[in-house]
DNA sequence: TCGTCACATCGTCATACGACGATATGACAG
DNA sequence: CTGTCATATCGTCGTATGACGATGTGACGA
């Protein structure tokens, strides 16, 4: 449907929301990292990953307190198209390996804290 | 850069811009065409139309009074890679398919006096 | 030159969107 | 149970966006 493409769309058209997708081109990021790299309000970002997910762009996946996001798993056809403009664009932009740099650091910062090993987990793919 | 990306999502990421695409996608559109089939105000289709154009998603062509409309020739990669999404898409919405069809006899009613042919011109790829 | 036609631009209005702080929810620690 | 931490949701505010009618512009035809 048209209003679907519209949606997913409308969902990748806001700078905010592609920085998050170039975040997480790398690999899942809970909110709280995003958060930090992104110097923005925890209460803007959820909305903001809220947002993709309601277009299928990305995925949540809930591990105990926290929630990582990773780039859209049930991905229609259209979203998955769609993700790949995104990762083929803007891959120099100057802002996005800002971006980076910082979930990178917050990362592993948060660590420790924010990612423990649980038993049967062979680590959170960092 | 990311702004870029950002400019063209936001252009393409509206229902009457998609379905103006869409119309185009058999080939170029006259503005008069593209009023009718959508029935919009001419100034609301112009506006689109320079939005599309601003983000190279399509480019215009004059022709005498008449100004035809084409998918993005100039197409920078990204916007190539986009508009290859919405070809895509959405081939079967019913919307788009009525819009076609507007167009199509849009185009066949307006075409004595819209595309007169020109000394010089092996037909308006009609 | 004057009027008309096709289109672009301007000004305005209602609605949509993004930002935030405040507050609700749900999981864990004590 | 109670408090705390990580997220989600709600309410609000300023700005952006899409719709329109009115008007400007440039290319014909009379």
């Amino acid at each position: 449907m048209l209003k679907d493409l519209e949606k997913a769309l409308k969902a990748a058209a806001d700078e905010t929301r592609l920085r998050i997708l170039k975040m997480l081109e790398p690999g899942p990021l809970c909110v709280c990292q995003i958060v930090q790299a992104l110097r923005l309000s925890q209460s803007t970002v959820s909305k903001h990953l809220s947002i993709l997910g309601g277009a299928g762009l990305v995925s949540d996946e809930r591990r105990g307190k926290w929630t990582f996001y990773r780039l859209g798993k049930p991905a229609a056809a259209e979203s998955r198209r769609l993700l790949a403009v995104v990762r083929a664009c803007a891959g120099t932009d100057p802002k996005v390996a800002k971006d980076l740099q910082k979930a990178e650091s917050e990362k592993v910062r948060s660590l420790p804290s924010c990612c423990p090993p649980r038993k049967a987990d062979k680590g959170v793919a960092v």
